[in-house]
DNA sequence: ATGTCC
């Protein structure tokens, strides 16, 4: 492991970098994680192996801090990884089949919503129409099957088969972690919150509910999904890669934000790869305060949105797209998005997750791999019969 | 990332 700094504790900027010397990581990124750890009141940053640019901050890693930084959890508070086992037969999947069923998943739930959200515990918001729905970007509900199981007593201490198909649903708060991450940016700008004031209280108690949300979202989605396909399944996991939460740290009472950046100190998670790449189930070490209790949440981007289309379309047709190297089947009639989330456009997994493993902060349970991953069906506005609005003539 | 929005 190529560790460029000190232990946070005894570092001057208080920055630590976890990725080996084959792990290629952003200059952008690494800049980012600098001036990010030189806000006021921080006390400590961590950039995971996935390390990539945001908007401002840097995407996979953690941060330690005095004050709250809302803009550092970003837009989308909640986001994260939740894993079922389902009660399909890996071997009776029919991958067509499936994908034919998949069918109006983007559109608002039919469901009873306000008893859905009762039996949740879930306050209404602006946003309930978008409750069950993926959304965009690098979020996504995909099945997939047991590869290879390295660590055979915690796979059977969470109840998984390895006959039966998982599901795994990356997605968050929607336009409710947007909206209360504008209106925070609107009123107090990028400054740290004194977590004593009454604007990281209120924040606070926005960012809570955005977590419940989120949560319950991919529950809706799971079971939308499910009921499509006319299967059933059980949660097994659900971890938050975007939130901040309280710590006690060394006997002070520091804040813990976490950007891209996976739990350590919550049980074992799925670190997904691409759709394109086996995905793992890692168990964390007991003693992960080096890394902020954090651990990789993905791959990480390698390029940029909206850079993947030109480098890719000369030597790949979006319908090459829609079959990966491993065999898996994926459901993306959005153009942009079907190259944004081409395996190319990721660092590799199997490095990333070597990375986490060599510094000691997990181990692998087992590997799985994609079999249908379903990101969205076409656009709304380029929908059959979808007219646009006629430009007004001077 | 986003009831994005040409």
């Amino acid at each position: 492991m190529n560790d460029r700094s000190e232990h946070p504790a005894a570092s001057p900027s208080g920055v630590r970098l976890i990725a080996s010397a084959d792990t290629w990581i952003e200059g952008e990124a690494l800049r980012q994680l600098e001036q990010t750890a030189a806000l006021p009141g921080m006390r400590a940053a961590v950039g995971l192996p996935d390390l990539h640019p945001g908007k401002g901050y840097p995407i996979g890693a953690a941060f330690l801090s005095e004050r709250i930084y809302p803009a550092l959890v970003g837009n989308d508070i909640g986001c994260g990884m939740a894993l079922w086992q389902t009660d399909l037969a890996t071997r009776k999947l029919k991958p067509e089949r499936a994908v034919a069923r998949l069918q109006g998943l983007e559109g608002p739930w039919n469901g009873d919503l306000d008893a859905w959200r009762g039996e949740q515990d879930l306050e209404s918001t602006d946003f309930d129409s978008a409750l069950g729905t993926i959304g965009g970007g690098n979020h996504f509900a995909e099945l997939q099957t047991v590869a290879e199981i390295l660590d055979r007593d915690a796979f059977s201490a969470l109840d998984l088969d390895a006959e039966q198909l998982l599901l795994l649903v990356h997605s968050g708060s929607r336009g409710l972690g947007e909206s209360i991450l504008r209106t925070l940016i609107e009123q107090q700008g990028h400054q740290g919150l004194d977590p004593a004031s009454d604007a990281a209280q209120a924040y606070l108690a926005r960012h809570d509910r955005a977590l419940d949300w989120a949560k319950a979202n991919r529950r809706l989605i799971a079971a939308r999904l499910l009921d499509a396909l006319g299967a059933e399944a059980e949660p097994r996991l659900d971890v938050w890669h975007n939130l901040v939460h309280p710590l006690d740290w060394s006997g002070e009472r520091l804040w813990l934000h976490r950007k891209g950046a996976a739990p350590a100190d919550q049980g074992p998670l799925v670190i997904p790869g691409s759709r394109g790449t086996l995905s793992y189930l890692v168990q964390p070490s007991p003693d992960c305060d080096a890394s902020l209790r954090s651990l990789a949440h993905g791959a990480g981007r390698k390029w940029k949105r909206g850079e993947a289309r030109g480098r890719l379309s000369a030597r790949q047709r979006p319908d090459d797209l829609l079959t990966t190297a491993l065999g898996g089947r994926v459901v993306c009639e959005d153009k942009e998005l079907l190259y944004d989330e081409a395996p190319e456009a990721y660092k590799g997994i199997d490095r990333v997750v070597a990375d986490l493993v060599e510094a000691g902060l997990c181990h692998i349970i087992a590997t799985l791999r994609p079999a249908l991953t379903y990101k969205v069906r076409r656009p709304a506005h380029k929908q059959p019969g979808h007219r646009k609005p006629q430009r007004r003539r001077a």
